[in-house]
DNA sequence: TCTAATGATTAGGA
DNA sequence: TCCTAATCATTAGA
């Protein structure tokens, strides 16, 4: 809505307040509005009405003070300051600005109306919950308590991890001071922006109408523009912790070689299995126990069996694309597992001409029926060893797997 | 520093 | 779902 409009719309309404000011400045000073004279260097128009009773006079009074305000820029910086000082010291200004207030107030609620109560930003939303559960933003406890969780996930209890597990938290604990510094300084630069811009339109509101609620609105943009920066320091935090996670806690990047015990127990079995390298889902368990394996992520059995079942995929593939490479392996654990066949032989033996034969040895051979069968698969094989002079190499399929 | 070894991941197939 | 095959990323040794 233009000044000219708002002017036009107010003319009757400034009337009747300013009849209520005349009134309050009688009984005041007893000082008349239609008592014009010459102020401040700037002659005002002449009075129309003389005895401050006649509405219509007030009226073209008004007004007249009106077109000046409205004409002031189309002259000189010198006239129009002249002018502008004459009006500030006129009696009647007091008036004339309280209404233009209350109409700008009324205006500013109805533009405000479709302007606030934004929902609160998604993106904002996901950043903050993010920061929450990664331990950088909230009340810190020790170091993050969701990332120390995450942390000491990846170790899996590993002694060797615990150092990347400080070394974590330390860097995650570097990212929390960088972010509440950084998060501090918006704050304080916010407010103390909103401090200055206040106190410049309380300022103004002596020259130009500026309601309360209007600072109220300014100060509500300034905060929007601030939280906007600080969602970028926000998104910046978050793809720092994301780096530092991937670093710290990816699985691939904390590959670790099995020991050599474990290896060793995963090669005799391939190599005694060698006709059929694919252990049953209970043999990847067994295994998975026998070696230990809780070297990469070991949470629970289900991954070190699926690094069982990983090894053997590598073991198979490897095997398979330089089986002359891995001949000598082949007879040296074919010779391994002759050897702790012909001990377990000799023992079992040993054993039955000791005890009756109505008491079997059942604790330790029915443990694991399927690593007995194995044994028996190992004599057979050294037998064909002992013949052919090497371990037997696998039959292919046709669709390239292991017979 | 280079390279082979090796554990993990991924895409595609059955 | 499990497998193969290719590839990635890291480790360890020369």
């Amino acid at each position: 809505m233009s000044f000219s409009i708002c002017v036009a719309q107010c003319t009757d309404s400034l009337a009747s307040s300013m009849d209520d000011q005349a009134r309050i400045m009688q009984s005041i000073g007893g000082v008349s509005l239609s008592g014009h004279s010459v102020q401040g260097g700037m002659a005002l128009p002449p009075p129309h009405g003389h005895d401050g009773s006649d509405g219509d006079g007030r009226k073209q009074d008004i007004g007249d003070i009106l077109h000046q305000i409205m004409t002031i820029t189309d002259q000189s910086l010198d006239e129009a300051q002249a002018k502008k000082h004459g009006l500030n010291c006129h009696r009647m200004k007091p008036a004339l600005f309280s209404v233009l207030c209350e109409i700008k107030e009324k205006t500013g609620l109805s533009i405000r109306g479709s302007q606030e109560e934004d929902p609160p930003d998604p993106q904002l939303m996901r950043l903050d919950n993010m920061l929450l559960a990664e331990g950088v933003a909230g009340p810190e406890k020790g170091g993050g308590s969701a990332a120390s969780a995450a942390a000491a996930a990846a170790a899996g209890g590993a002694a060797d991890s615990s150092i990347e597990h400080s070394d974590y938290r330390a860097k995650l604990t570097q990212i929390r001071q960088i972010y509440h510094t950084e998060l501090e300084k918006y704050e304080q630069a916010c407010n103390e922006f909103t401090t200055h811009v206040m106190n410049l339109l309380r300022e103004q509101s002596r020259t130009r109408p500026i309601s309360p609620k209007e600072i109220e609105r300014m100060v509500g943009i300034i905060h929007r523009k601030f939280s906007s920066i600080q969602m970028q320091l926000k998104q910046s935090t978050c793809e720092a912790v994301m780096i530092l996670r991937s670093r710290f806690l990816d699985a691939r990047r904390k590959r670790r070689n099995f020991s050599k015990q474990a290896t060793e127990i995963l090669n005799e079995y391939f190599y005694s299995h060698l006709s059929n390298p694919y252990p049953s889902e209970e043999a990847k368990e067994e295994l998975a126990k026998k070696c230990s394996i809780t070297v990469s992520q070991g949470v629970g059995s289900t991954i070190t069996v699926s690094q069982v079942s990983n090894w053997f995929g590598n073991k198979r593939i490897r095997y398979k694309k330089n089986i002359g490479k891995f001949q000598e392996e082949a007879n040296l654990y074919a010779a391994k597992t002759a050897v702790n066949a012909a001990h377990a032989v000799a023992a079992a033996v040993q054993n039955s001409q000791a005890n009756s034969p109505t008491t079997p040895n059942s604790g330790f051979q029915m443990k694991d029926e399927e690593f007995q069968l194995d044994s028996a698969e190992s004599k057979n094989t050294l037998l064909t060893n002992m013949f052919t002079g090497g371990y037997p190499a696998p039959c292919y399929q046709s669709d390239g797997r292991i017979q």
